[in-house]
RNA sequence: CGCGGGGUGGAGCAGUCUGGUAGCUCGUCGGGCUCAUAACCCGAAGGUCGCUGGUUCAAAUCCAGCCCCCGCUACCA
């Protein structure tokens, strides 16, 4: 028996989880885990949120709470996520736990002992009105590199690269917006350039790694390795074991991936065994598995594995099996734009398995991927309902309504019927080679072929003529389609444990327990008898989904649903001209990727005007097209140009999407 | 030369590392079946694998150059 210890990214308690974080971390932890645990290891899923660090502390100063009122909401929430799509954890921690204060401050200690921290003299921004110093997020100001004016201490979103607050041209507090000045101070630094050797020649030995990680990894070591700060003037933290270190605490990203340790050291402690963790991350025959996004890939790689060296009494990751990015529709997933579909708000629209299925099939494993609402009901509806629902519905039925039961003992199975049985017998190590890989999607795959290829068996077959002259061959046929069920709930389970449950229990077979290798034995122990065959999965609605894709509320709608309406009067409405134009002429704007100069024929005049129209529509699709213009809007230079009216559409995520007459009218045409 | 990702039948993808009949799901068309959730099964149409050149007996796959698309930034009246 092999033991692992899985590990899933700690979500950062600020906001709730999106699809992404699902189909990126946990979603392939939890398939994972359930597997070895399937196979008999004696495997544990460990995870928690992530606590401490600034943008919490921002969260509390703008909503004017306290930082552990928004991470107590967010622990909560989160978990809830979790336990809605049934990914289990053995133990789901937090970061404010005393444990993890405590082991903390001990893993400083022991490395700062070793010699792997260096106090050092730095000059930081502080802040006169706020009477205290800026830790990197808490600073804006212009990017020196690319003249951003939004860019952060920490880094520039414009032009993606890092920066030192002090670097900012023009810097402002964040909170009051204040010019900081410049004072000495100190920190802690790990020497991370002192474990480079150590680094290298460990993951020398990580050739099996996933290719995209293992890339990344020695792309950076071999830039060389900079020692980083590891402390932070902030109130909220884990302090300093440090007489002199008065109101500093770890940085965030210092502390947070103990928290893999300290979660586990809580779950021995609940189980009774508290000496039970060292089992996992003291030996070094455990595989420890970190279950991570691509944002990640350095920190679980190299920061994080040169701390474990660092300290020395704690296993390094066996793997890091790391995902790319989940795209939505198209376009990149934002928590701050909300371009997000919230797993709370998905959770009420479908049961666990459907959300799992969906998500399952797009694990960004090689590459960036797109979850399409589209796509998620034909999955559903063709994949989940009419191929593997349908095949167990239309066995159980069988069985329930002409055969009442079956013999387990059958014997005479004919040539195709061994096919068959050979299938099954080989099915549960394909899946399993996929799923040690990490190849999740090859591995569903799998499944779901082996499902279709039950419906093709059935048709062949023809018990449904059978019976009539041949009932032991027909009894045999479903004694195969059963067969096939029943392993199909096995290998399926990590996926959709609920239907693997509720196919077991319509088999008569929910008190037997199974491992992964059961799902290999084609014979039942007893009679197969069914009692309801139930219907696996319903079809979903298009459109209910469609709102899945969840904005929050603007502003002025939430005054609107609180009644105060914002109202216009028909005479306001009356001033507005608007009337049906034919675009007659799109152009280019030099310089310009968005916009387009357009002519709009409004029957007795023809208007020159400007339209953002460039990201969704090429020029040729706009031409001809008749759209609602508003004719008598005040004229503006846009890039040099005169714009005289606004080309009505709708915005869906900041994209136009052209409104047309719905019958054909001639330009001039008056809107109202 | 800003950074990153990508271009494979109508849509979404696999295959590219390790050259050698271009595969899967959905959709379309035709047929079959009636046990089953208007489901299932069979068959067909549909691709110069972004372009150009090179290496090779052989290139979607290796090399070079180019084009286009998407995300991050500015213009979106």
């Amino acid at each position: 028996m092999k033991k692992y210890l899985i590990t899933s990214a700690l979500p950062y308690a600020n906001g709730p989880l999106h699809i992404g974080h699902i189909a990126g971390a946990y979603l392939p932890a939890d398939i994972y885990c359930r597997y070895r645990k399937l196979k008999g290891d004696y495997a544990i899923h460990i995870c928690g949120t992530d606590e401490h660090g600034v943008a919490i502390t921002i969260k509390a100063d703008k909503e004017g709470k306290t930082p552990k009122e928004i991470v107590d909401f967010y622990h909560e929430n989160i978990k809830e996520s979790f336990e809605g799509l049934k990914i289990q954890f053995d133990n789901f921690s937090r970061t404010t736990i005393p444990i993890h204060y405590k082991l903390s401050q001990e893993f400083f200690l022991k490395i700062y002992e070793k010699g792997y921290i260096e106090k050092r003299k730095i000059e930081q921004l502080y802040c006169e009105n706020c009477k205290r110093f800026l830790p990197d997020r808490y600073v804006e100001g212009t990017c020196p590199y690319c003249g951003n004016d939004r860019a952060r201490g920490d880094q520039c979103e414009a032009c993606g690269r890092w920066l030192e607050p002090r670097e900012l041209i023009n810097p402002k507090c964040a909170i009051c917006g204040n010019t900081p000045v410049v004072k000495e101070s100190f920190h802690y630094y790990f020497k991370l350039s002192k474990l480079e050797k150590p680094l290298k020649d460990w993951l020398s030995t990580k050739s099996y790694w996933k290719e995209n990680v293992l890339n990344q990894a020695l792309s950076w070591i071999r830039d060389g390795l900079q020692d980083r700060a590891i402390t932070r003037d902030l109130p909220w933290g884990v302090p300093v074991p440090l007489p002199e270190a008065k109101g500093k605490v770890l940085y965030v990203w210092f502390d947070a991936p103990i928290g893999y340790i300290s979660s586990t050291i809580e779950w021995a402690e609940k189980i009774g065994k508290p000496s039970e963790w060292e089992n996992f991350w003291k030996d070094p025959e455990t595989k420890i598995i970190h279950f991570i996004g691509k944002d990640n890939i350095i920190f679980h790689t190299l920061i994080w594995p040169a701390m474990l060296i660092a300290h020395g009494e704690f296993t390094l990751p066996d793997n890091v099996p790391a995902n790319e990015f989940l795209n939505l529709m198209g376009a990149k997933l934002s928590t701050s734009r909300n371009w997000a579909i919230w797993i709370p708000d998905l959770l009420k629209q479908f049961p666990a398995d459907y959300i799992r299925y969906g998500l399952a099939n797009v694990i960004p494993e090689t590459k960036d991927s797109d979850f399409s609402v589209e796509e998620f009901t034909t999955r559903i509806n063709s994949e989940l309902a009419d191929n593997l629902g349908n095949f167990v519905n239309r066995t159980l039925s069988f069985i329930k309504n002409y055969l009442g039961s079956i013999p387990g003992n059958l014997e005479s199975f004919g040539e195709e019927d061994k096919k068959i049985i050979s299938e099954i017998q080989s099915l549960p190590n394909k899946v399993g080679d996929y799923l040690e890989n990490f190849e999740f999607r090859k591995a569903l795959k799998e499944i779901m072929l082996f499902s279709q290829r039950g419906n093709q068996y059935f048709d062949y077959k023809r018990p449904w003529s059978t019976r009539k002259t041949d009932i032991d061959e027909t009894k045999r046929t479903l004694y195969l389609c059963a067969s096939m069920i029943k392993t199909i709930s096995i290998l399926i389970e990590p996926y959709l444990p609920d239907s693997a449950n509720k196919i077991r229990k319509m088999l008569g077979l929910e008190n037997e327990k199974f491992t992964w290798q059961d799902a290999g034995e084609w014979r039942f122990k007893n009679d197969i008898k069914v009692t309801e065959a139930e219907i696996l999965y319903k079809k979903i609605e298009q459109e209910r989904i469609t709102i899945g894709v969840q904005k929050d509320k603007e502003p002025q709608e939430a005054i609107k649903e609180e009644g105060s309406m914002n109202f216009v009067t028909f005479e306001e409405f009356k001033k507005l001209e608007i009337r049906i134009g034919e675009i007659i002429s799109v152009e280019d704007v030099p310089g310009a990727d968005k916009i387009y100069k357009l002519e709009v024929n409004l029957g007795d005049k023809v208007v020159s005007l400007v339209a953002g129209m460039k990201t969704s529509y090429k020029k040729e699709e706009l031409l001809h097209k008749k759209v609602p213009v508003l004719v008598n809007l005040e004229p503006k230079k846009v890039r040099g140009i005169e714009s005289n009216g606004m080309v009505l559409a709708c915005d869906f995520d900041g994209k136009p999407v052209l409104l047309v007459p719905e019958k054909d009218v001639p330009p001039g045409s008056i809107v109202k």
